[in-house]
DNA sequence: AGACATATGTTGACGCTGTCAAGATCTGTG
DNA sequence: CACAGATCTTGACAGCGTCAACATATGTCT
């Protein structure tokens, strides 16, 4: 054995990248973006003001890193709802989007990092974090075209323009909520449903 | 006369205010939310650092006073669109989106504070902004309500989910447009015009 | 085992921010 | 003409992100 891991000296942390992640997630989570401040962070988990920045280029870079788990648990999340055998395709859709409006609700601070201006308006996002991010913003994409196929969405329609309004139907809906405009959470379950039913209208998609 | 407006004395301005939310209004459009520094505005309208506080409490109330103008702005803009007489309902219907759209498109900033959580996620808005802004989320209702009953919308839905899940897409493409993900500004027509066909299905809603 | 590069942590400093307190100056009113 | 109030100034404070310089522990090569 090299080392016992702990107390044999206070200098080196051993864990340190891990430890100020996990704690900036619950700074986020409490304080959001503005409110999470590199200093507080590093007082919290009992380091000297700089030390952060031996494990995290900056700020921005500490915050992808955040982001970046978001997306992780965001995609299990996802997962775990179109991995039910027997469900109908709209029953399934119907979930996802509970799902994701739900999870944006839960986590409205991560929420607003993983798709919000601070990461993405002038391209701040860490090589690390795209490599995450764009798979899932295609994922849309292709999961707008199975539905196309399934007869939930309209099969002439352009499938690119199609997932860029649904989601932005959602992603609308869940800022609404998030940022306290005109919807509290309250309505997410019939604002959800009224989202399903103008997306798939039944007369127009039957087979 | 009483005073000859200029040059008389520059200790005081005597147009500090109006000074100062044209000054940063310019400077909120060009450095965002977060850019735009009391101070650096202080400086561009060549008083003192302090000086703007003895017209805004704080940094809130300018960016208060600032979206305010912009409802105002987007009002008018709103109007002339519905203020044409021989329109059809749905092409009227159209030339909102599109001009809800493109003025979220061409004030990305501005367009941010109004209907971003700056001001609203911890109920900041002043008084004054509340009492257009409002009456301005209050519209789109009534409007929802209009287009149910001209046939442009299901008249079976409810209204209030209804104005919330078509404002949730309009503010959504917005939103996506403006933070630079997954959309950009050469796709914005035919956004519009899928979110419009995708809310007004003809088979529908015929009389 | 010892030397040394590297990783990791610390203190000090800089410029930026919003904002308060205290004092200076002008303006309008009685 | 005097005085209250509006307006503008300088000075100060705490907080922020971040860089530079320095201290210490770790791992590797000989």
């Amino acid at each position: 054995m090299k080392k016992t891991k702990q107390a044999k000296s206070t200098y080196h942390h051993g864990d340190l990248r891990s430890s100020l992640l996990n704690a900036a997630t619950l700074m986020l989570k409490e304080f959001g973006t503005e409110g999470l401040s590199l200093r507080k962070l590093a007082d919290k988990v009992g380091v000297s003001r700089t030390a952060p920045y031996h494990h995290f280029k900056d700020k921005n870079e500490l915050l992808c890193a955040i982001a970046e788990q978001g997306f992780h648990h965001w995609h299990d999340e996802a997962e775990r709802i179109f991995d039910q055998p027997d469900l109908e395709p709209k029953e399934k859709y119907r979930q996802f989007i509970y799902g994701y409006i739900n999870y944006a609700a839960q986590n409205p601070e991560l929420y607003d990092l993983m798709f919000g201006r601070t990461i993405w308006k002038q391209n701040m996002a860490t090589d690390s974090l795209k490599h995450v991010a764009y798979p899932s913003f295609q994922n849309q994409v292709s999961m707008t075209k199975k539905w196309q196929q399934q007869g939930l969405m309209p099969k002439d329609a352009d499938t690119l323009r199609l997932a860029q309004v649904t989601w932005g139907t959602m992603h609308g809906i869940a800022r609404l909520l998030i940022d306290g405009i005109y919807a509290d959470t309250s309505h997410i379950d019939e604002m959800c449903e009224t989202a399903v039913n103008l997306f798939t209208s039944p007369i127009l998609r039957d087979e």
